[in-house]
DNA sequence: GCTCTCTTTCAGACAGCTCTCAGGAAACTA
DNA sequence: TAGTTTCCTGAGAGCTGTCTGAAAGAGAGC
C-alpha cells in the first residue's frame, strides 16, 4: 500500500495516538481531529485519501460529519469507529459506496485490513489482488479464505487474524508481545499465554497439510511464518 | 550506524552512566535525564533520534511522558525499559508503531541491537539489509538464523547474543570481561568460566561446517571473529 | 430456552537452555 | 624439561520457556 492522506478523528487521546502511531509506522501522512467540526474543516482543507471516524463524538456525531462533507460532494471513503453496542443496523445503513465500519474495541490489525480493503475498492484501476501467498500458503482476503497447498482450511476469526499477521510478515520474527498487539483487541487484558494456544491451534490445523511446519519457535524470542526462501 | 542523538532517562544513576558510556562510546551523542519532567524538557529542547525511556519514574511514569510528547506531536521512537516482573499487560501497546520495550536487567548488545532495530525500521529510505556477513558467517538479525556456507545453524538465545556481538567487531579481539559485559545481563553474577563454555559450544556447532576455525583464541586476551581479510 | 463454537485460562509434561565444575590439554616460562 | 598458567570440553543439576489438553466462560444461532 503506498502512502495515504489519513484523517483520525477521535476525542479519546488514547485511541488517535494509538492510530497515529500505528498508521505513521505504515508510511502513512495522519493528522488528527478531536471532534467534529474541526473534522470537517480538516476534510476539507487536507482533502484526505480516508477518514477514520469516531462516530461518538462532543459536538457533531460521525453521521452529521459524513452528512455534511457529502453534501459538499467530498466523497472521501470513510471508515466508522463505533461502539460494540451501538444498534448495528443504523451503522450498517452508512456502510454504502466505500465506507465501512469497525467496532471498538478493534485490533490493530483489523483496521490496517479494512484500510487496505476500501482503498482497493474505491481506486478504480489498480486492483493490488488481496491474495496474499507465502510458500503453499494462501490467504485470500476478500473470501476470508486460507488454503495450504490449494487445499481449505477452516479457520476461527482469532486464528485467521493471527495467520494474517504472520503472513504479513514473513521470515521475520514476531514477538508474542507484538502479536498481542497487533491481532488482539487494544484492551485485552491477559497474558502472552493465549498466542501460545493459537500458534498450537495454527499449526494443528495446518501442519498436516503442509509438506513442512509452517510455523517455527524461535525459543526467547518469538514466532515465524516461515516463507520459500530465507 | 551513524551517529545519533540519544536521550537516556532514568532515576538510577548505575544504569544512566551504563547507558552513556556504552552509547557513547559507540559513536552517539547522549544526554542524560533523570526524570519525567526533565525528560519533557530535554525531549523538545534536543530533539534526540532516540530516546531510551524507563518506565518507572520519581514523577511522571514512561507512559506519561510518552502520552505529554505524543500529544505535542513529537514522534521521537522510544525503547522503553521495564522491569521483568512488570504485568506483561501494561507492556503490551508498546511495540505498536515504532517503539519497543526491553525488560530490566538487560544486556548492552540486546540494547544495541534494539536500537539498531528501531533507527532502520523508523528511517524510511534507507533500508540497510538487517543482515551481518563475516566471511562465511551470515546472520540474518530479521529470521534470527545463521548460517555458515548457507547452511542454517541452530544456536541458542545465548549463543546468538554471543555469536552476533563477535561479529560485529570482526577481526577485533574482544576480552572476555568484554564479551561478558556486552552479551550477559548487567547484574550477572558468574565467573568469565561461561564465555568459555559458549565459545566451546560455538565452535562445535559452527567449526564443522565452516572451511576455518572462525573464532581464534588470543591466549592472555580473548577471543576474536576471523574476518575474510586481516 | 438449548447447543455449539470460539475464546481464554491454567497446569502438567517436557525439551532445551544456562551455568558450574573439574579433569585434562595446550601453551607459555624458565 | 618441568612447572605454571590458561584454555577447552564433557557431564550434570536446576531452571525456563514452550506445548498441549482440559475445562470454564462468553456469545451466536437455532
Amino acid at each position: 500500500m503506498e502512502s495515504l492522506k489519513v484523517l483520525v478523528v477521535d476525542d479519546e487521546p488514547n485511541i488517535r495516538d494509538l492510530l497515529s502511531a500505528s498508521l505513521r509506522f505504515a508510511g502513512h501522512q495522519v493528522s488528527v481531529s478531536p471532534n467534529g467540526t474541526d473534522a470537517i474543516n480538516k476534510i476539507v482543507e487536507l482533502q484526505p485519501d480516508i477518514v477514520l471516524l469516531d462516530v461518538m463524538l462532543p459536538d457533531i456525531s460521525g453521521f452529521g460529519v459524513t452528512k455534511k462533507i457529502r453534501g459538499m460532494g467530498i466523497e472521501t471513503p470513510i471508515l466508522f469507529l463505533t461502539a460494540r453496542d451501538d444498534t448495528e443496523d443504523k451503522v450498517a445503513g452508512l456502510t454504502v459506496g466505500g465506507d465501512d465500519y469497525v467496532t471498538k474495541p478493534f485490533s490493530l490489525d483489523e483496521i490496517m485490513a479494512r484500510i487496505s480493503a476500501i482503498i482497493r475498492r474505491t481506486s478504480k484501476d489498480a486492483t493490488p489482488g488481496s491474495i496474499i501467498r507465502v510458500g503453499e500458503l494462501e490467504i485470500n482476503e476478500d473470501a476470508h479464505d486460507v488454503s495450504v497447498n490449494g487445499q481449505l482450511v477452516d479457520l476461527s476469526p482469532t486464528e485467521y487474524q493471527l495467520l494474517r499477521y504472520l503472513a504479513t510478515n514473513p521470515n521475520r520474527v514476531l514477538t508474542k508481545a507484538q502479536i498481542l498487539d497487533h491481532v488482539w483487541e487494544y484492551d485485552f487484558n491477559g497474558e502472552m499465554g493465549i498466542v501460545e494456544s493459537y500458534v498450537s491451534y495454527l499449526r494443528k490445523k495446518l501442519d498436516p497439510i503442509s509438506s513442512e511446519p509452517l510455523i517455527v519457535t524461535k525459543r526467547g524470542v518469538g514466532y515465524m511464518l516461515k516463507g520459500p526462501k530465507g
